[in-house]
RNA sequence: ACCGGGGUGGCGGAACAGGUAGACGCGCAGGACUUAAAAUCCUGUUGCCCGCAACGGCAGUACGGGUUCGAUUCCCGUCCCCGGUACCA
């Protein structure tokens, strides 16, 4: 009987479904266990062998814990809505929900090939209204709510309501708006139109105006983190800043605890970076100067700075060229040249300004007055100075900041220096470490130090406040798109009216043209059923599905709630979630807010949603190149030929060796040579000879050497195709690149699993190397996984005696062999760490090969700790030792301990060590034993003469340690 | 520039807490079986040196130093690669 993977894997896939054995329940003694991938954007080019590599693990580590005696919810979704749909129905008018759900169907085709155990029972779909209603839900909610920043946890809007009509909002000033202030009195005063207007201000769901990314090409609003250097994240389009009115969530409010929350969660410290960067929480103050010649009751100019120390290095201020105060502060003299700046800046677009970064600027012609020294420092503008960060305005101090130095240097301002020699006069020095000069009350102090006392000083003055800023930006939610959530918001005049709850889901209608609105808005707003009822033309962003997706698997088909409580607090946090890097600042961010603010309003009982997150690295493609000439030159007489080498027409390649050799003369010879092969004609000359790469085919290629025959089938224009080849043989140039069907690097699974089986190619996809690893792939190593699942097969069957494994009793070396296999196997799978796990299982094997062992409780044991590597197999060779039921639930085999002790002979010898366990053999170790291990130091043969060592160590069963 | 991660054979990679570096696999070389091939199995495979032989000697985990009885592992400095951020005051 040989191993036929096909047959096993089809026969037992079939049976899993019939009998439901990936189906898990709600309702189970055994503690819970939950591990989630990102669920994939079904897109249209279906997977490649990077796709599976996060979920081949995922699902190695739910069997693994399936087994270990956890109930384990597994599930897996799709993140349906998106910009490519809507892209793919305006260029083939397929319409988006037709192309997604073919997207979908092969996603699942290729997915089941590789036997996963995800309790398909449990998918969603973010575009299925049974869960954009809940979507929508917690959108209300978030509408519906603000955040208490005194009890820093969400509130029902009903509570601020309440609040302002006993003290306005003196004890919760607007964070949309500081400038609104009311009194109760006026609160009431106010008409509903007014107060809608305020309450926005608060809402953690808001609509405003802003300056927004978007996108001509798109036709939309995209959130920062879509925005990769001024092009779209998606298709790579130029992306400008625009003024619109947009939804957004009011995430900065929830910047600390994202902060706070990293330090309680398992991501790796470059994700918890990413994300801390991203919040750029930063530690300063606000001060507020004194404009000269406008009255001290008029407008202050406020900046922001982490540096109130060298407020006495204050040289000149700058304020952004979009600063409400420009107008009012810019004299008459300086107005000319300041409009002309002003149209300068508006011309540049964001690209524009960060592929070049100019010096730019103009004088304002206005001072501001320095709070202490009473000097005059002009005002400037320019674009370096951001309008959205801070104030919009800062004070410059060139001695301590490169920027600043180079505008100072750059306009001829004078530089004044605070920091004595750590100043040198050629470039700023930014150092905390100094001790400042030409200070004032700060004479003497070390910068760090004379932070807080700058501030303490600016505050007795009432002229600065210490401040805390972040970066983060309140993330834009509303898309002018088609294939998304709508808002479940009716617009009255100037008023953003939820919709009932009972409405919902407030379904997407069916459309046949996805261009623009009249005004620029998205496709709804040209349904006239749509507008007619005032309903919000905007769609929500990819983000909001994805934000919540974990609590709808552990309840999917509640149509009552979002998720049960006894549910989400049955199933509690993901426990293992695994996924690329890329989602790093988006999803992730958005969707531990969404966790904290249902876990703020009480409907779930944690305000983290994934307690460890690992990111699988990305698979590069290997791509291979052929070399193809490109000729000129003199033929005689025959005139169709010189069209043809004049026309470069010719299919001829040159093999990568050759090809490397260009410009050479010999290389010049050796074609020309060729050439005149081909044509039988000597007197050919060529003029030039120019190589250029092509692309190839990875899969017609066997490591380097191309597959010639398989290339001229390739492409129908190389039917004709002619080689210079080397030693017989055309070989390929190679480039690590992104995998990408364009580049002809992928390499589908499908392929693979037909040929060698699903198990062969989950073990190989793991035996790559650590799953955080990025790595190209290579498929020639999948040869040995094979071997290796055909050689366990032999401990069970020969192709000519059959059934081999027997029934007889264990000897203890072959106990040893298993127990220490399942020790390494699972100690491996435990932390993760699946490539050495399946070298575990290849050693085990080799190790029992070794030992003729055959034996049914050995082969009992091995099968189970196959199982989530191999599962397939594994469930056909549990069956064929004669096992009842299904492999999935057997129990791991526990490891006796006792058959893994070591002897104490011939260890080696280390003195002074560090500690480890098992005292006992040592301290009690008479004479002779210790003349059994290696002696070789004097140390070891005082404690023979009589000196005993303060403690003596067997360190990892091979070694002993003694400490004198 | 800043922050994070990392440099180990021909290659992918092991070495869990400082304790025999190179597991396991690929590739390569040689051999067995076979008319032959496939499949399978065996032997060798960091480099250099010695030898009839050995569980022989020396060097060796990017480079230079340090701590330690002992360093791929810890510390300092240098170089290189990858990922993230980028006028954030």
């Amino acid at each position: 009987m040989e191993y036929n993977f096909s047959d096993i894997e089809k026969k037992w896939q079939l049976y899993w479904t019939k009998n439901g054995s990936y189906r898990v329940s709600n309702d189970s003694s055994r503690p819970k266990f939950f591990v989630m991938d990102m669920f994939p954007y079904p897109s249209g080019a279906g997977l490649h062998v990077g796709h599976p590599l996060g979920y081949i693990a995922s699902d190695i580590y739910a069997r693994y814990k399936r087994l270990k005696g956890f109930n384990v919810l597994h599930p897996m979704g799709y993140d349906a809505f998106g910009l490519p749909a809507e892209q793919y129905a305006i260029d083939h008018g397929i319409h988006p929900a037709v192309s997604t759900e073919n997207n979908i169907a092969n996603f699942r085709r290729q997915l089941d090939n590789i036997g996963f155990c995800f309790d398909w029972d449990r998918e969603v779909r973010t575009s299925d209204p049974g869960y954009y209603k809940w979507t929508q839900w917690i959108f209300l909610q978030l509408f519906k709510s603000w955040y208490d920043k005194k009890a820093n946890k969400a509130k029902p809007v009903e509570d601020l309501v309440a609040l302002f009509e006993k003290q306005g909002n003196t004890g919760h000033p607007c964070p949309g708006d500081s400038g609104i202030r009311f009194t109760a009195a006026e609160w009431k005063g106010f008409d509903r139109r007014r107060r809608e207007e305020i309450l926005m201000n608060y809402r953690l769901a808001y609509c405003g105006y802003g300056e927004v990314n978007w996108c001509e090409a798109l036709g939309t609003v995209l959130a920062n983190d879509e925005v990769i250097n001024g092009f779209s994240e998606r298709g790579g389009h130029p992306v400008v800043k625009k003024k619109l009115r947009q939804w957004y969530l009011r995430i900065t409010d929830y910047a600390d605890r994202l902060l706070e929350g990293l330090e309680t969660v398992d991501f790796s410290e470059a994700m918890k970076e990413m994300q801390t960067n991203w919040i750029g929480k930063s530690f300063g103050a606000e001060i507020d100067f004194d404009i000269l010649d406008l009255s001290p009751s008029d407008e202050k100019l406020k900046v922001y700075t982490t540096r109130p120390d060298t407020l006495f290095g204050v040289d000149f201020m700058v304020i952004a060229p979009e600063h409400p105060l420009i107008g009012a502060i810019t004299t008459a003299g300086q107005r000319p040249a300041m409009d002309e700046y002003i149209a300068y800046v508006k011309s540049r677009s964001e690209r524009e300004r960060m592929a070049e970064k100019k010096i730019t600027g103009c004088f304002t012609g206005a001072f501001a007055i320095h709070p202490f020294s009473g000097l005059h420092i002009p005002i400037w503008t320019s674009e370096y100075v951001l309008a959205g960060y801070g104030t919009g305005a800062i004070m410059a101090v060139p001695c301590g900041d490169e920027r600043d130095f180079k505008f100072a240097r750059h306009f001829d301002l004078p530089i004044t220096n605070i920091i004595g020699e750590a100043f040198n006069g050629v470039e700023a020095n930014p150092t905390k470490d100094a001790i400042l000069e030409n200070s004032d009350f700060l004479d003497g102090l070390v910068m760090k130090d004379a932070i807080v006392i700058a501030i303490r000083h600016l505050e007795e003055k009432g002229i600065g406040i210490r401040k805390v800023n972040y970066r983060m930006r309140d993330a834009a939610f509303s898309r002018q798109r088609y294939w998304g959530e709508p808002f479940p918001i009716v617009w009255e005049p100037g008023i953003a009216v939820p919709l009932d709850e009972k409405q919902l889901p407030l379904e997407l209608p069916h459309i046949e043209k996805y261009g623009p609105g009249p005004e620029g808005e998205g496709p709804l707003a040209n349904v006239a059923a749509w507008t007619s009822r005032h309903l919000e033309t905007n769609t929500m962003p990819g983000y909001a599905g994805s934000s919540w997706y974990f609590l709808r698997y552990m309840d999917p088909h509640n149509n009552e709630e979002f998720c049960s409580r006894a549910a989400s607090d049955y199933w509690g946090q993901v426990d293992l979630y695994i996924g690329g890097t890329e989602h790093a600042v988006g999803h992730l961010l958005y969707s531990r807010m969404w966790t904290k603010f249902l876990f703020d309003r009480d409907y779930i009982g944690y305000d983290e949603p994934y307690k460890r997150l690992v990111n699988q690295g990305m698979i590069q493609g290997s791509s291979r190149f052929v070399y193809r000439l490109e000729l000129k030159g003199k033929p005689v007489e025959m005139a169709d030929r010189q069209g043809k080498l004049e026309g470069r027409n010719e299919p001829f390649f040159v093999s990568a060796g050759i090809a490397s050799m260009q410009g050479t003369p010999e290389f010049h010879q050796l074609i020309e040579l060729f050439v005149q092969n081909i044509y039988t004609d000597p007197s050919i000359e060529l003029e030039s000879i120019n190589v250029s790469a092509l692309h190839v085919d990875v899969n017609i290629v066997d490591g380097m050497e191309l597959d010639i025959e398989a290339f001229k089938r390739w492409r129908s224009e190389y039917a004709n195709a002619e080689f210079v080849l080397e030693e017989g043989k055309c070989f390929c140039g190679s480039e690590v690149e992104k995998m990408s069907k364009r580049l002809y690097n992928t390499v589908n699974p499908d392929d693979l699993v037909a040929r060698y089986g699903a198990d062969t190619f989950r073990m190989y996809e793991m035996f790559l190397g650590p799953v955080e690893q990025s790595k190209p792939w290579d498929t020639k190593g999948i040869e040995g996984v094979h071997r290796f699942l055909r050689k366990l097969w032999r401990l069970f069957f020969d192709e000519t005696k059959g059934k081999v494994w027997t029934t007889e009793a264990v000897k203890d070396p072959e106990w040893k062999c298993i127990y220490r296999t399942i020790k390494k196997v699972e100690e491996a799978t435990e932390r993760f760490s699946f490539n050495t796990g399946v070298s575990a299982l290849m050693i085990g094997v080799n190790e029992l090969t070794d030992l003729k062992c055959s034996k049914k409780e050995v082969l009992g044991k091995l099968v189970v700790i196959l199982t989530p590597y191999a599962p397939h197999v594994a469930e056909e060779l549990w069956h064929l030792l004669g096992n009842e039921g299904s492999v999935l639930d057997a129990p791991y085999p526990k490891v006796e301990e006792k058959y893994l002790v070591e002897s104490t002979k011939n260890y080696p010898i280390a003195i002074n060590g560090k500690t480890r366990t098992e005292l006992n053999i040592a301290l009690d170790a008479t004479q002779q034993q210790v003349e059994e291990l290696v002696l070789a130091d004097d140390v070891v043969k005082r404690w023979l003469e009589g000196n005993p060592p303060k403690k003596v160590v067997y360190v990892r069963n091979k070694m002993i340690n003694v400490v004198v």
